[in-house]
DNA sequence: TTTACCGTAACAATCTTTGTGACAAATCCA
DNA sequence: TGGATTTGTCACAAAGATTGTTACGGTAAA
């Protein structure tokens, strides 16, 4: 399993809380504390999908493609090509077990139903919702936090 | 990602397949395609959930616990403690950061969400909905395939 | 034409999962 | 009781996937 679903919403509620500024992919990094290239090669998926759109010169850097409220978390999770929740196994069955020869069209059909199942949840947010749920969590500050 | 929970599936579709017998786990590995360790190893999940028993010793094996139509998807998945589809990223924010502050939280709902609604949808299917499933499904034989 | 970016390939480092061997513990059966 | 069978589990190797890093080419703005 991957995190690159946490990673793309967290860049694009950067990028949706300074809708009018190019950010570029080495203060995305900073702020996230990883490389500008693992920002790079994660976005690439999101900028294929028409999520964001990039701009390489001075000045350049990333921006949402659309209103952050456009943009359902269900788009990122088919940006990401990552629609299998549930992986098959891959060992060949014994050719004499006459379970295992159907058994992986069964799975196929239950991982199919439970992939629908999430992109249903996910489509119902959007990243807009997201950062502003993130920020009225925003923790106190160090001071206020003492005793 | 891991396939566990495939393989779980699969095995207890053998067991419910010969509700009478004692399997082995050397029995299992051989139909699967692994490693009886692998099998102990996933069986031990299942068992401290109450879903199969074994006996160690001559005869022993592994049994179904209860009925292959009680055990539903969503038991399994619970059983093997996986009840996270999506992960977090586990880098840290940059203190002046104050979305990834609040992200995490706000992930975090998300993801419960997402769990939420796919233990709905398994807990709808059981071992034997799909055991059934697999077995209207078997491969036509070889000799009939050909051409 | 220099500068500040992205794009991507290549490779290293790290982490996770799976496979394997070894051996103790439990239970059955003669 | 003793031997055979099977689980339970540890330890470690092998394989695979993900993430981090360096390097370098391309592109557009100033």
């Amino acid at each position: 399993m991957n995190s690159r679903f946490s990673l793309a919403v967290h860049i694009l509620s950067l990028l949706a809380q300074q809708p009018e500024d190019r950010l570029t992919s080495e203060f995305l990094a900073m702020s996230i504390g990883t490389n500008a290239v693992v920002i790079r090669r994660l976005m690439a998926y999101l900028r294929k999908a028409d999520l964001v759109t990039s701009k390489g010169a001075a000045g350049g850097g990333w921006m949402l493609a659309r209103p952050a409220a456009k943009i359902s978390l269900a788009m990122v999770r088919v940006a990401l090509e990552e629609e299998v929740a549930l992986r098959m196994h891959k060992n060949r069955p014994h050719p004499d077990c006459s379970v295992g020869q159907g058994l992986n069209d069964a799975l196929g059909l239950v991982y199919g139903h439970v992939d629908t199942v999430i992109d249903e949840a996910l489509g119902q947010m959007s990243v807009a919702d997201v950062l502003a749920d993130a920020l009225t969590k925003v923790r106190v500050p160090e001071k206020t936090k003492r005793t």
